[in-house]
RNA sequence: GGGUGAUUAGCUCAGUGGUAGAGCGCUUCGUUCACAUCGAAGAUGUCAGAAGUUCGAAUCUUCUAUCACCCA
């Protein structure tokens, strides 16, 4: 039976994937022929997420390297899964939950809504896996692992063990002083009300403003504000009782700790360690603010002051922390302005007392002090900025400028005149308040599209500078190779420089963070009056009214509750009597520890029974980042803790492919997790791929609407086409600029491929299975062809050089055999020698299944479909045996120069008969001259070919060329095609002398080199050799063409 | 502002010191029995600019210009 004219992928791809699966294909060690191991583990995606063209080509990257290594015999693993994604999947469940009009989260509680969540993860997870095997990846999902697998209230099914190495390795580092609890600046998502990573957080420009305000100095003080241009003459002069400030977020002014001017300003110079005062807030009680020095402010931008607000900026944080000035929290959770806490007025009157020196606070003092005047409280914070820009300019502490001042951003615009019914044209006198129109950068929360705020919050991080200098080692001394150089350096640049990471998430979804606080009962003042051991009714009362809030809490780490018991015997073991023998219970948060240690305490108070005393605890709320869990993903998901036969023979892993952006948040925290927990690096090798992008190389976004979805591509054009246009495009560090067009191309490479085979099916040349000893000079050449791609494309994958392998591949598969080798063997199918019929079969069928077998870790639906096709066979072609025939065994020189002959002599009678207007469909006779031994041996050798390729009716050697031929130098011999009356004289003359023109130029450059005794000198010996034996050619080249032209003029 | 990279045919891009290549597109021709998702032939380049190193530079160095990305 004919096999169809093309390959159905949509048909037959889901088909051959089963096949694959079912026969367990992709099993770890599947195929395995020898010791050494090859494993990859898969970036997990997120579990809400959906398959996009990043996704498509990380993975088809990884999937040629696995079928490649699984096919060479390796004992191979790609392992697969997903992580939890926390914010991400609490949002997507919180929005399905809406849409269903059930409860909110916080109505149903967290451990219902956990379940939600695993109701839903067990649904819809899997969306993911699905389309990755639509990609043809060959991952064994048998072993499909998950970030939360084995966390409590996980379902069965989910019962892995991925939650106790989170847990465990947090305790661990816990216990090393790795990981401490503090209050730090961290991007805050107001609508999550959650922390978030810095990778969570775009930076937009959007519109913006910019307001000045003067902040008056204090007592009225005044100076002489005075500014000079670069000689020093004075430029501007002005007597000012205030400095000018310019914000983009005048409600933070509220918080602000300082103002900060650069070392080196004078203007501002007999200012510094002088009071200023804040333009804003209930006119009686404004506060007064240090002007300081920094190196921070730029005293070329604006007015060179700035103001310090170190809870809500970053680099006002820096400063802030440099000068000991105190961050003021101005907002909530969700970035409303704060309601908590005493009124203003005593709050305002504390901060005076800082800002003057007489008092100092703690962080955590300092964080109770609410300075947002009482009239702002519970405000958006957008509101507020309204506010506060309202009452500032109403007190006419604005910075006035002309209304026609450029930096307003107003299109210029004339006033109508009075007579005109217009005001009087004082426009230009007019003052307004300079707020200034100019695009800012904004952060944005990814999921969230709210504007983050910075906030002074209590965090859980990990001390990163303690762990970073083994993965910054390990990179260094060439352990674990980054590729390409230029993501080395991102590396390097990022852990030089590194900051603590904070890993605890205000979310449920999550692994909880395991920590219990407890009361510190130990307060300073707390006596046992006695000194009998025992505490009376009075002192127990005491430790009551005096309350627990400013007493601070304990904390321990454990792996559980019953582990974490015995060490709050701390606080309790060394108290008085009978508080050393309370019995440490669990209570579900702080105010509930507060209830039950008081009730707990009156009881034993009427009771004097110590055995019901309570010590109560309660467990941290938050979890921890994605990403600390992610940071264990090459051993979590082999099973550590446990030590499994799997880590123990897969670990460290050999290769990590993955994007660009992750190589701070994900590549360099499973260096220093993997270091810092086993002691050993988690890969070899990390390849770090480039972006995807539109075909105008725009970033695919789904505002832009240009997002190229690849399944609809795989729908379009077979996964096979998809995943060859990537690999050919992957050049290592640079960006693809994807098109459809290209898409197409690579399915048309199929086709030709599928068609070849058909050919070759036609030809009973396929399923021969041996590996052909042929005679013919056109089956040794190929061989040798094919022996050389073989060892480009594993030298180039051994590189990671995908897209010369890939588009090697295509050379030789359509250029080589499609081409050439297809053709040539057409006359040899049909020679009366059975023996050359039978050799050019095995050949034919031994290379088609070269093409296959090599073609397979790119195009593994294609191959593997001709491979059942063709043939009957021992096992799949995922489980076929990779050659490692060489070059050196399979190219027979001699071979290889006469079919290069053979090309150039076709190509060139081809070209000369297309120029003359030779019908294509005439044959024509040739005659030769010239001929030598070996031009005349290989002639002989092809004649059946070339007269076929060539349109040659009969060769006939002569003397000397009859009038009117065209000639053809070659190698050894011309040929002259001997068409007087067709040709037109002119036109090969004209020819000749183009091709005499171009043949000058490469013979100037080869003499001139050959002439300059200091090339001969300089360059190495084959070089010179080289270009000794190509000018000789070349100056044959150019006799033979002279020599005609020189006969055609004879013509005249 | 700091960092990293790019600039090669109409387009998309390879090309790490030996004199420039591919795919697509374009023009002309072709219904030869594997393939029109094809075949044959053809045109197209101051390798961004300048200087330097070298026998020799698209390639190495420096500067300039333009663009992109990352970080502030």
């Amino acid at each position: 039976m004919a096999m169809d004219k093309t390959f159905d992928a949509a048909t037959a791809e889901a088909r051959i994937y089963d096949k694959w699966e079912s026969a367990g294909a992709f099993a770890a060690g599947a195929n395995a022929r020898r010791d050494e191991t090859f494993c990859i583990m898969i970036p997990p995606p997120n579990v809400t997420g959906s398959l996009h063209m990043g996704h498509a080509f990380n993975n088809t990257l990884q999937d040629i390297l696995v079928r490649w290594h699984r096919m060479r015999g390796f004992d191979t693993l790609w392992q697969p899964g997903q992580d939890h994604a926390g914010i991400a999947t609490q949002m997507v469940v919180e929005r399905e939950l809406a849409k269903a009009g059930n409860e909110s989260r916080r109505e149903m509680g967290r451990e219902a809504f956990l379940e939600k969540v695993w109701e839903w993860k067990q649904h819809s997870g899997g969306t993911i896996i699905n389309q990755l095997k639509r990609l043809g990846a060959s991952c064994d999902w048998s072993r499909n692992a998950f970030t939360m697998s084995g966390a409590p209230g996980a379902p069965e099914g989910e019962d892995g063990n991925f939650h106790d190495a989170v847990i465990k390795v947090f305790v661990e580092m816990y216990d090393k002083g790795l990981i401490y609890r503090g209050k730090r600046l961290v991007n805050w998502d107001p609508h999550f009300e959650t922390a978030i990573s810095d990778l969570e957080v775009e930076n937009t420009e959007v519109p913006g403003h910019m307001w000045h305000f003067k902040y008056p100095l204090a007592g009225g003080e005044t100076y002489e504000y005075l500014e000079k241009d670069e000689d020093g003459n004075v430029v501007f002069r002005e007597e000012r009782d205030y400095i000018s400030i310019a914000t983009t977020r005048p409600e933070t002014m509220l918080g602000d700790g300082a103002v900060a001017v650069h070392p080196s300003d004078e203007r501002y110079a007999p200012l510094v360690g002088k009071l200023c005062e804040i333009p804003v807030g209930p006119k009686e009680h404004r506060r007064l603010i240090p002007i300081i020095t920094d190196d921070y402010p730029d005293p070329d931008f604006g007015s060179g002051a700035v103001k310090i607000t170190g809870a809500h900026d970053f680099n006002d944080y820096l400063v802030a922390k440099r000068g000991s000035i105190p961050c003021y929290r101005l907002m909530d959770t969700k970035a409303q302005m704060r309601d908590d806490g005493a009124p203003y007025a005593e709050a305002a009157a504390i901060a005076m007392e800082v800002a003057q020196g007489e008092r100092t606070l703690g962080e955590a003092e300092t964080d109770t002090i609410n300075l947002v005047p009482d009239h702002l409280r519970g405000l958006d914070r957008f509101e507020a900025r309204a506010k506060v820009v309202e009452e500032i300019t109403a007190e006419g502490l604005a910075v006035m400028v002309p209304a026609n001042d450029p930096r307003l951003g107003k299109p210029k615009k004339k006033p109508e005149a009075p007579e005109e019914g217009g005001e009087a044209r004082d426009e230009e006198e007019q003052l307004v308040p300079l707020i200034e129109a100019k695009p800012i950068m904004q952060p944005f929360g990814d999921r969230s599209k709210v504007v983050i705020e910075p906030m002074l919050t209590d965090q859980w991080f990990v001390a990163t500078d303690k762990i970073v200098g083994p993965a910054l080692d390990a990179v260094r001394d060439g352990r674990t190779q980054i590729l390409p150089e230029r993501d080395k350096k991102v590396y390097f640049h990022w852990l030089e420089n590194i900051e603590p990471w904070c890993i605890s998430r205000q979310l449920w979804w999550g692994h909880q963070i395991p920590v219990w606080y407890g009361l510190n009962l130990h307060a300073s003042h707390f006596t046992d009056d006695e000194g009998d051991g025992d505490l009376d009714e009075v002192e127990l009362l005491r430790l009551l009214v005096e309350g627990f809030v400013r007493r601070g809490l304990r904390h321990h780490a454990a792996t559980d509750f019953e582990a974490v018991k015995a060490q709050f015997v701390d606080v309790i073991g060394d108290l008085p009597a009978p508080l050393n023998g309370m019995q440490v219970i669990e209570v579900a948060d702080k105010a509930a520890a507060e209830h039950a240690l008081a009730e707990s305490l009156a009881e034993y108070n009427v009771s004097q029974d110590p055995t019901h005393l309570v010590y109560p605890v309660w467990r941290d709320e938050d979890v921890l980042d994605t990403w600390f869990s992610s940071g264990l993903w090459p051993i979590g998901t082999l099973g550590w803790p446990e030590q499994t036969p799997e880590l123990e023979r897969y670990f460290p892993t050999d290769v990590l492919i993955t994007g660009f952006d992750i190589i701070f948040f994900w590549v360099a925290r499973m260096m220093m997790m993997q270091l810092a927990v086993v002691g050993d690096i988690p890969f070899h090798t990390v390849y770090v791929h480039a972006l995807v992008r539109d075909e105008k190389g725009r970033k695919m976004s789904k505002s832009v609407g240009n997002v190229i979805d690849p399944l609809e591509l795989i729908d379009e054009y077979g996964a096979d086409s998809v995943r060859f246009t990537l690999s050919a495009m992957a050049a290592m560090g640079r960006d693809l600029k994807l098109s459809k067009e290209r898409v197409a191309g690579y399915r048309n490479f199929g086709t030709k491929l599928w068609n070849a085979a058909r050919f070759a099916e036609m030809n009973e040349a396929v399923g021969l299975g041996v590996t052909p000893k042929p005679e013919a000079t056109l089956n040794r050449w190929i061989m040798g062809e094919t022996a050389k791609i073989r060892e480009e494309v594993d030298t180039a994958l051994a590189e990671y050089r995908f897209n010369d392998a890939a588009n090697g591949l295509y050379a030789f598969v359509w250029g080589k055999v499609c081409d050439w080798y297809v053709e040539f063997s057409k006359p040899l199918f049909a020679s009366e020698d059975a023996a050359v019929a039978r050799e050019t079969r095995e050949t034919m069928s031994w290379v088609i299944d070269q093409c296959l077998v090599l073609l397979h870790p790119f195009m593994p639906f294609i191959t593997e479909e001709l491979w059942e096709t063709l043939g009957t066979r021992e096992g799949m072609l995922v489980h076929a045996d990779w050659p490692e025939y060489t070059a050196a065994e399979l190219l027979d020189t001699a071979a290889d120069g006469e079919m290069t002959w053979v090309i150039s002599l076709i190509e060139g009678i081809r070209s000369a008969r297309a120029q003359m207007h030779v019908p294509a469909g005439l044959h024509v006779p040739v005659l030769v001259t010239e001929f030598n031994d070996a031009a005349r041996a290989a002639w002989t050798e092809n004649a059946a070919l070339i007269k076929r390729l060539a349109r040659l009716e009969s060769l006939e050697e002569v003397e000397s060329f009859p009038r009117g031929c065209v000639t053809v130098p070659v190698g050894g011999a011309t040929f002259g095609l001997p068409l007087a009356g067709i040709i037109d004289v002119e036109e090969e003359k004209a020819r000749l002398d183009k091709a005499l023109t171009k043949l000058g130029k490469e013979l100037g450059g080869l003499r001139g080199r050959l002439k300059n005794p200091k090339f001969r000198e300089s360059a190495p010996e084959e070089v010179v050799e080289e270009t000794e034996q190509n000018l000789a050619a070349r100056e044959e080249e150019e006799a033979k063409l002279r020599e005609a032209l020189a006969r055609l003029e004879e013509i005249g």
